[in-house]
DNA sequence: GTCCATGCAAAGATTTTGCAGGTCC
DNA sequence: GGACCTGCAAAATCTTTGCATGGAC
């Protein structure tokens, strides 16, 4: 089994896409890639310093169109983003300390299911995102 | 049967909450009743217009934090408000002209029973957007 | 060499805050 | 009358954009 780091493998598909891999984009990757957590784009710029805000942003923008990063939707409706490691996925949410952790969710399809039947959409995507207590929160004794 | 406005049962509910009812907060409380699709904070400011924006960005707060109006998270990520008119609900968005309604999900439960069985997480809440085109977008052939 | 990406700084958009004065109860 | 609310304007955030320069291919 070949390892091949998360980050070059999301630079290969921006290559693949046409987009130059130039020094800030590849630093704003690789920084992305490295965190399993979820980041505002401020934190990112501030943490990718040298590098111009916008560029952040940009690359940030960028990402998220070829579904390299997520959003995420913290409990209290603020929003940030998160490598997005699956095809499709949804989030687990901390209400408490606001990590966030992919989770597979089984049977939505027999929910969304009884949406068609029962409205007139056509429905072609969804978003989910489940709140609770992380087990060292919830060990904490931490409410909300 | 009695009616009672939308907007007369919100003001008794922050009334009971121990809010005062000023014209400004009523005003504001008639225009999210009335409204029956999602608006963001600025358009209603801007209809709301001789009531300044602070005002209204601090009611809409209020309305958030006691659950009488909810956030909607919009296909692009975005976010928007909308009066709420159930205790817990979900929402259809239309990818097309950016409508919403309200719908009510099936067997949501079963779905959070398995989170609660796969994770340490104390599960306590949830938010479920389903995007798709809604049946006038549908009709028109809109794409996204 | 060409085209795209970067960085800066400025503009734009959105939301919050301090404070003096006004209003509800 | 007291506590809370409002409006204004300033400040604080957050994000985008124009433009000249620089780097990828």
């Amino acid at each position: 089994m070949t390892v091949v780091s998360e980050a070059e493998g999301l630079v290969s598909r921006l290559r693949d896409q046409g987009f130059k891999i130039t020094s800030p984009r590849s630093q704003v990757v690789e920084r992305v890639a490295s965190r399993d957590d979820n980041f505002t784009a401020e934190e990112l710029a501030a943490e990718l310093a040298p590098i111009g805000r916008a560029t952040v942003y940009r690359t940030l923008k960028l990402l998220l169109d070829q579904g390299l990063v997520c959003r995420v939707v913290l409990g209290d409706g603020s929003v940030c983003y998160r490598a997005s490691h699956k095809a499709h996925h949804h989030h687990l949410v901390c209400l408490s300390c606001g990590a966030t952790e992919d989770v597979h969710l089984a049977d939505v399809e027999a929910v969304l299911a009884r949406v068609r039947e029962a409205t007139e959409y056509d429905v072609v995507d969804h978003r989910i995102e489940v709140y609770g207590l992380c087990p060292r929160c919830k060990r904490r004794g931490a409410k909300r």
